[in-house]
DNA sequence: CCCCAACCGTA
DNA sequence: GTACGGTTGGGGG
């Protein structure tokens, strides 16, 4: 090693640990090894040997060495044997990747270190000793505090997955102190990870400043006297061994014996067919053809080496994957590379065998993101229009300054074509960005000028406007709804469009994302360009107008690709599982009406929140008082943790649940018993959290929401994000607006309308006990809804034979929890919860229950059946909620499972029913002449809130009620009629 | 800076 | 007992 030669020291053992919490879990898909950790090091290891010199590390290493713990036995453990003894066993799936990182490690040609009795971090200290010496330059790659004492002007640590380069500033800016001073700084503050004891009530910003003033730990220590503060003083006197000992465990040694020198860790040529064999054993098909590609290697003619999840002590040495101890090794089956399928004509194939095929096409084609063109002038953008008008069918995408489209500029779009004179399949797919708003400069106050050759914005969509409005033109989008309002706002309104969310969302409900990469993963084996790979992440993001245009070209344009490629695969398979009209009659046309009432937005009044605001703080600080006499302390309220420590510690409350965790559980309901039995205490800290819960929540956030140009607030409505069909609601959720308590309703007062108009409210009456008479053909519930009676109190008249005249209101209370249960999938356990009696008295009644309705015993046992057999269960209007883990040989989790199984079919009619509402409304009101005066604002599951004009009120209550009865017509004629209550007045609390 | 647990608001 | 999203505290790197 020389001066300008660069070693690259990996914290092989600190990489697993966070890449394995931080990466989204991987499993081989054979056998369902666990993989994340190891593909992540992969990767991180193939970049950082082709490609170190585009990262913020900006040099390319001439040494490497990857540095793993040997094992806990260390002289750290002997100078002090608590030393990491709260460590709890890694996670299981963690496990068999130990051995996996070491393979790899070997696969990549890199020395693989280790040496008994000291720790990967002192491995890396005494290289960069040695290397500096050389006059080398180090970089560490690694995030852990515990390595930042080491750096120097020529050593840097680089955290791989952040792209961050840790330098002296970088230590300086974090804690307070320069590298050099970090031992003494976690010799005082310890690390309760490591169970190093350091001194009590000593934190990082403590540790600095008295590092500050004193110079060092041992100046500190032997003038610890002076110390103002009183308990600080004692606590330093008091520890002062600690922390020496601290400083002792803390302090990386640099005198390692070592067996491989700094000329041994020379960067070696990669050895592309043994990587290869390695990376395919491990199904990680994108790097084995980049690797393959860059090494110029034929992946398919390698055969996939066996791998081993073996290691430890007693696997050391070349025999790797020899042995049959104890785990038995995961061995990889040997597959070849997937070809593109032949395929026969798309006319000779059912929508099935189409779909597969394509499937299988796309999984053998690589995607080239460097092929795409970006689109400079109007002729190139004219013919990218013709192309898409020639063959009917355009991928479209929008990228922006921001992901809340009422906020976002248009920075560009990508458009994506199949060439239909190549197969049938559609495989060839050219695509294409069209740069409008990029800007250069470092986004100071004087940079951000735009780019030259782009063309300008409205120039782009007098051309693009023609093609998005026309019908006739199918575009194609990922989460339609964002571009939809986005170009909306620009004067275009989308017509004739699909959206492979949605599609996916139909498909596949209950089964995990439906995002863009996942779907790419799933049905075209791709891992797109991730976002933050463009544009940064966290404090160093940068919004899209800064990223560079080739970058941009790459990024946006393969969005379209592989949009119109998914859309080539689902749109034939929803052919296939009979759910093109769920699609087409629930979910579609839902897009533009969803659009639209989150562009109007909703009036709120920032007077009353901050009035609110005030009144809650006032009234929880006088809550804060008393409960700090009370506990005889002042403590954090806020956190369950010390609550619990006040209430069931020191006051010695008998203490009630337990969390999963095994905390005490200081949850409403406890606190509520305690209060019965007389505490004064838990009353006031329920009664705090009520408050601040409303201040937090609802009075100081939602003012943050308010448009700064619409004066409203806009939520987003998310389609696909439930398993049962339900809509969700966002950044602000505006479907959990308080109601239940007085205190809360006040929030919905400053929902208002704006003048001359009133907000009118519509609500469902009972729907999902509706929806439940109707799907398991109860009688008595279909009568009573017929006849309009009091259904809670008709259940509790048939169980307990007491007549519906007079009846006493806790009959009706236990009725009513009952029939909600059964909405629920209802069990003893949680209807005893519920309504606070024995779990055999709620199993008394469930039995009772069963015995009056045995057409709800029959639905139940025959919708977990179903949900068994298919994996799925159906709503009355055909949508799939999927549950696979109702297989689980787990017992909770299957019974979970069924529960949900039960409720989806309910919950879901029902959502299907005000989706069909919805859709209709806007023709339905201007059939009524009220297009221009009655607007929908919201939809709160059950609920729809319109903003009306003072003279419509009454013809929109009328045709709103209408609509919204005669939902599920004519598609399915109810056994049930549906009810629905209207009515109006300025704010939401009064209309609702 | 990111993630999870606990808690709690709605239907 | 179902379905969500948001806030806080706390623990981790």
């Amino acid at each position: 090693m020389k001066k300008g030669d660069h070693l690259f020291l990996v914290d092989g053992s600190g990489f697993i640990f966070r890449a394995f919490h931080a990466l989204p879990p991987l499993t081989r898909k054979s056998d369902g090894l666990p993989v994340g950790a190891v593909s992540g090091f992969c990767n991180m290891l193939w970049k950082l040997i082709t490609n170190a010199r585009d990262t913020s590390v900006g040099v390319t290493p001439t040494h490497f060495a990857v540095i793993f713990d040997y094992s806990s036995k260390t002289f750290r453990k002997e100078l002090f044997p608590e030393y990491k003894a709260n460590r709890s066993a890694p996670p299981e799936e963690l496990v068999p990747q130990f051995g996996l990182i070491r393979q790899a490690t070997v696969a990549f040609n890199l020395p693989c270190i280790e040496t008994e009795g000291f720790e990967a971090d002192d491995i890396i200290a005494t290289y960069a000793r040695m290397a500096t010496e050389k006059g080398g330059d180090v970089t560490i790659i690694s995030s852990d505090k515990d390595l930042m004492q080491l750096v120097r002007d020529n050593v840097h640590m680089y955290d791989s997955m952040k792209d961050k380069q840790i330098g002296i500033p970088d230590v300086i800016e974090k804690w307070g102190v320069p590298p050099e001073k970090m031992i003494d700084l976690q010799a005082l503050t310890g690390d309760s990870v490591d169970n190093i004891p350091g001194v009590p009530g000593i934190g990082p910003k403590t540790a600095a400043q008295l590092l500050e003033e004193y110079g060092d730990l041992e100046t500190l220590l032997a003038r610890a006297g002076e110390i103002k503060q009183a308990k600080r003083r004692e606590n330093i006197i008091e520890n002062r061994e600690k922390a020496l000992l601290s400083r002792q465990l803390v302090e990386l040694r640099t005198d390692v014996p070592l067996d491989v020198d700094l000329d041994g860790l020379v960067l070696e040529p990669q050895d592309g067919p043994k990587l290869v064999a390695f990376l395919k054993a491990l199904d990680f098909t994108t790097l084995t053809r980049r690797v393959a590609e860059a090494t110029g290697t034929d992946a398919a003619a390698v055969e996939a080496v066996e791998v081993t999840t073996e290691w430890g002590a007693d696997a050391h040495g070349p025999d790797v994957g020899e042995g049959g101890a104890a785990a038995a090794p995961a061995t990889a089956r040997v597959e070849t590379t997937p070809k593109a399928a032949p395929v026969a004509a798309a006319g000779a194939l059912t929508p099935a065998a189409l779909s597969s095929a394509r499937a299988e096409a796309f999984k053998g084609v690589k995607i080239d993101t460097e092929g795409y063109e970006t689109v400079r002038d109007l002729d190139a953008l004219d013919r990218w229009i013709a192309l898409a008008r020639e063959t009917g069918l355009v991928a479209f995408d929008t990228e922006t300054t921001s992901l809340d489209p009422m906020l976002a500029e248009l920075v560009g779009f990508s458009l994506a074509v199949a060439d239909n004179r190549a197969d049938a399949t559609g495989v060839s797919v050219r695509a294409c960005y069209v740069p409008i708003a990029h800007k250069a400069g470092q986004g100071d106050l004087l940079g951000g000028g735009l780019v030259e050759n782009q063309i300008p914005l409205g120039k782009a969509l007098e051309r693009l406007k023609p093609l998005l409005e026309d019908a006739a033109v199918l575009k194609v989008a990922q989460n339609l709804k964002y571009d939809y309002l986005l170009m909306k706002r620009h004067g275009v309104e989308i017509a004739g469009f699909d959206d492979t969310m949605l599609m996916s969302y139909v498909l596949e409900a209950g089964t995990g994302s439906h995002g863009m990469d996942a779907l790419s993963e799933r049905w075209l084996g791709h891992t797109p360009i991730a976002y933050k790979d463009v544009a940064g992440s966290g404090k160093g993001a940068v919004s899209f107008d800064m990223v560079d245009i080739a970058r941009a070209t790459a990024y946006a344009a393969e969005d379209a690709d592989v949009t119109l490629r998914l859309w080539q695969v689902l749109k034939p398979r929803l052919v296939s599982e009979q759910l093109v009209t769920v699609y087409e009659r629930l979910e579609r046309p839902l897009v533009p009406v969803l659009a639209r009432m989150e562009e109007r937005g909703i009036s709120v009044d920032r007077q009353i929140l901050s009035r609110l605001s005030g009144e809650l703080a006032q009234k929880a600080a006088a809550f804060e008082a008393e409960i700090y006499e009370l506990a005889g302390e002042s403590f954090n309220v806020g956190s369950p943790k010390q609550l619990g420590d006040i209430l069931f510690g020191k006051m010695g409350l008998p203490g009630g649940a337990k969390t999963k965790t095994g905390q005490w559980s200081t949850s409403a309901q406890v606190l509520e018993d305690l209060a019965a039995a007389g505490h004064p205490l838990p009353r006031k800290i329920v009664d705090w959290r009520q408050l601040t819960k409303l201040k937090s929540t609802y009075t100081d956030a939602l003012p943050g929401f308010i448009h700064p140009q619409t004066k409203r607030v806009h939520t987003s409505y998310s389609l696909a994000a439930t398993t049962t069909g339900r809509l969700s609601s966002s950044e602000p959720n505006l479907q959990n607006i308080p109601v239940r308590t007085a205190e809360g309703r006040k929030i919905r007062t400053a929902f208002i309308a704006t003048p001359g108009h009133k907000l009118v409210s519509a609500d469902y009456s009972q729907i999902e006990l509706r929806v439940l008479a109707h799907v398991a053909e109860i009688p008595q519930l279909t009568r009573a809804f017929a006849e309009g009676i009091d259904i809670h109190a008709m259940t509790a008249s048939e169980m307990f034979g007491v007549p519906v005249e007079g009846m006493p209101s806790e009959v009706r209370r236990r009725a009513k929890a009952i029939n909600f249960g059964i909405i629920y999938g209802i069990s003893a356990f949680g209807l005893a919860n519920q309504l606070g009696i024995e779990r055999s008295e709620a199993g008394d009644y469930i039995k009772k229950y069963f015995e009056r309705f045995p057409g709800i015993r029959d639905y139940m046992e025959s919708t977990k059946a179903e949900a068994r057999e298919k994996g799925y269960v159906e709503t009355i209007f055909g949508r799939r909620a999927y549950y696979p883990e109702i297989r689980s040989s787990n017992p909770q989790v299957r019974a979970f499972n069924e529960r949900a199984a039960i409720n989806a079919p309910i919950q879901g009619s029902a959502a299907d029913i005000i989706r069909r509402a919805m859709i209709r409304m806007e023709g339905a009101l201007s059939d009524a002449g009220l297009a221009e005066q009655a607007r929908m604002l919201l939809q709160v599951h059950d609920e729809l809130i319109f903003e009306v004009e003072d003279e419509a009120v009454e013809a929109t209550l009328k045709t709103v009620t209408h609509t919204m009865e005669n939902a599920a017509m004519p598609a399915l004629d109810m056994r049930v009629p549906l009810k629905v209550d209207a009515r109006a007045a300025h704010n939401w609390d009064e209309a609702h």
